[in-house]
RNA sequence: GCGCCCGUAGCUCAGCUGGAUAGAGCGCACCCCUCCUAAGGGUGAGGCCACAGGUUCAAAUCCUGUCGGGCGCACCA
């Protein structure tokens, strides 16, 4: 509806400036708004309001012309100037009815389009290092991406949904380092595990694992082990320095195969946790892009050479310096240190010319709002490489906050005190969990009630929205038993009949859906489609209370289970982009 | 100190990419099941949209500054 006002409102204006009453060279963006109040009709623009001054015109005047040289269409009533000079459109009476047919037509493809034209568009999220389980901060990235993803496919994107793993770099071999070293210790070898090591209870699993199927191969002698090693934190050496001499003596003395084993039990594991943990959570993937891959294939030192090549490297103290600052970063970046080793910035240099190189027309990375001072050097890096920079969206997520009889629950990762994606969706269930995750603006900070999330009532808004959907299908069922089965033929034949107040909001808020769901993907909202979903159930419990469907009268409780129908998908529809369930009873 | 995000009802948050009287839920005070699931509905009170300027016919929305909160500023990942 709004794109035929549109049109006809752009027939308007070029009629107006073939007869010279408007300058040539507009290029108006056309606004066309759903009227929050009846009395300003069903649509309205403020396109005269935007043109009079380069027209040269009142804005009410400007109205008054546009309205003379607006085509006739049988779809719209009348029109009328109202206040500084918006124009409003009224449908032809009977025409809020059609989105009925339509919805009962289109079933789950109702709200779909075709907007994003089959445009080639990537959304990588989670990527958490794979050194230990996901807590509850990526379990909000993974909703929003999965969400998102879910909403860019329904409105007409090719959709590549992406999980980058990290499983180059020092942390893995810092995990690596740590399972081989509680392995030890359940060898018997006892000695301080380091302070910068890994030591959540899942490694000692891993240990566990490994010791029971390769026995005490790798056991070898504290003294061998410790022998020249620096000293740790607590007994006043550096820290990192201790971690990394063990790294390198785990390496020596495991030779490369052995060394192997720890790591590949350590990310096998962790890793196949995640994907689980993400699967059971609803959320799939397209690819899992390994960051190892990327120096086995040699694309981080094909990068590296790139920005050699185009002359925006620069050796300083040893190591080598991107001239980030040309691109507008605070400062200029490392990409390979003075031993040697690249940084993980340039494996992630090397990831996003890979991303371009894939031929996405669009580029999303969610990631969490504490990285977001990476964007700049990315984005530097982008343009580095000659690629165009505005491709790629940084969409950041902030953390949410977990309240539990009104205290908040205290998290940090040194203490390891962290709860887990897994023991939130165990405390309440996959579906409020990914409810609630999305029902706020991904860059605001969340309160997230575990009491309220856990709660069934109408104080809970997924369970609301459950409940709305479970009623309409516990009516159908009902009306089917009381030898009063829902007619189709009848219900449509017989929608003039909705015509309460209850009714007729009831038939607007189904009408926006398509609408809101172009706008929640676009604009990469989804929780706009959460509190869509919540309005329209508030709006049909209203109208449950208010009317009964099942009634004597056998047209209009056809035309009312019809409606009710209606509801029932669009609801089921939106449920399923959010990855939530749309249970038939409760 | 510099950069990014955020300040809307007592609380948690929307506000349709600048529009016509600022919305919802919770909480609070009342009310509604011989009636399709009360896991529901209704009525009421509650706001100088942090503050100060500016742009505009029009600002909670855009720009600048101030104050307040969060997060970043490694040859770590």
């Amino acid at each position: 509806m709004k794109s035929k006002i549109e049109s006809l409102l752009k027939a308007a204006v070029a009629h107006l400036q073939a007869a010279h009453q408007l300058p040539s060279e507009l290029s108006p963006t056309y606004q066309i708004e759903r009227t929050r109040d009846k009395q300003h009709g069903d649509f309205a623009s403020n396109l005269a309001m935007m043109l009079a001054k380069p027209a040269g015109l009142k804005p009410r005047d400007l109205a008054q012309q546009l309205v003379n040289a607006l085509p006739a269409d049988p779809a719209i009533q009348k029109t009328e100037i109202a206040g500084p000079g918006f124009i409003n459109f009224y449908l032809q009476d009977g025409s809020q009815y059609q989105i009925v047919p339509q919805i009962l037509s289109q079933g789950a493809k109702f709200g779909h389009s075709k907007v994003g034209a089959g445009q080639y568009i990537q959304v990588e999220f989670v990527s958490a290092n794979p050194t230990g389980p996901l807590h509850v901060g990526h379990g909000r990235g993974a909703a929003y991406g999965a969400t998102l993803a879910n909403l860019l496919d329904a409105v007409g994107f090719r959709v590549h949904r992406e999980y980058y793993v990290n499983d180059a770099g020092r942390q893995m071999n810092i995990l690596a380092t740590s399972v081989w070293l509680r392995y030890l210790e359940l060898c018997g070898v006892s000695f301080n595990f380091p302070s910068n090591g890994y030591k959540g209870g899942y490694i000692l699993e891993i240990s566990q694992a490994v010791l029971n199927q390769a026995g005490q191969t790798w056991l070898r002698s504290v003294e061998a082990v410790f022998q020249d090693i620096p000293a740790d934190e607590p007994a006043g050496g550096d820290k990192e320095e201790h971690i990394d001499s063990l790294i390198e003596r785990a390496k020596q003395l495991l030779g490369k195969d052995g060394y192997k084993v720890f790591f590949d039990a350590a990310l096998d594991s962790i890793l196949g946790d995640i994907r689980d943990d993400l699967r059971e959570f609803g959320v799939e993937y397209t690819e899992w892009f390994s960051e190892m891959s990327l120096t086995d294939s040699g694309s981080v030192q094909r990068a590296i050479d790139r920005l050699q090549t185009n002359g925006k490297l620069y050796e300083k103290d040893g190591a080598i310096w991107f001239r980030s600052t040309e691109y507008g970063d605070d400062k200029d970046r490392v990409v390979a240190r003075d031993n040697g080793q690249t940084t993980y910035f340039a494996s992630d240099i090397a990831y996003h010319m890979n991303k371009f190189e894939r031929g996405f027309d669009r580029v999303i990375n969610v990631w969490g709002a504490d990285h977001h001072g990476y964007i700049a050097r990315v984005k530097a890096a982008l343009s580095a490489l000659g690629y165009d920079p505005e491709k790629l969206t940084v969409l950041l997520v902030q953390f949410a906050i977990l309240y539990r009889g009104g205290e908040r629950v205290q998290m940090s990762t040194r203490s390891g005190s962290f709860v887990t994606l897994r023991e939130l969706r165990e405390e309440v269930g996959n579906d409020a969990a990914r409810f609630f995750y999305v029902t706020r603006k991904s860059e605001q900070h969340m309160d997230f009630d575990l009491d309220l999330a856990k709660s069934q009532s109408k104080d809970n808004p997924i369970y609301y929205i459950q409940y709305a959907h479970a009623r309409v299908c516990s009516i159908l069922k009902k009306a089917a038993a009381e030898s009063a089965p829902w007619d189709r033929e009848s219900g449509l034949a017989h929608l003039h009949l909705l015509d309460n107040d209850y009714e007729q909001g009831l038939l607007n808020q189904l009408a926006k859906y398509p609408e809101l769901l172009e706008r929640a993907a676009l604009q990469y909202e989804p929780h706009q489609l959460a509190q869509y979903l919540r309005d329209l159930a508030g709006e049909f419990h209203s109208w449950y209370n208010a009317h009964k469907v099942i009634i004597e009268d056998a047209n209009l409780r056809n035309a009312r289970l019809t409606l009710s129908e209606a509801i029932r998908q669009v609801i089921n529809n939106g449920l399923t982009l959010l990855g939530v369930s749309a249970p038939e009873s409760m």
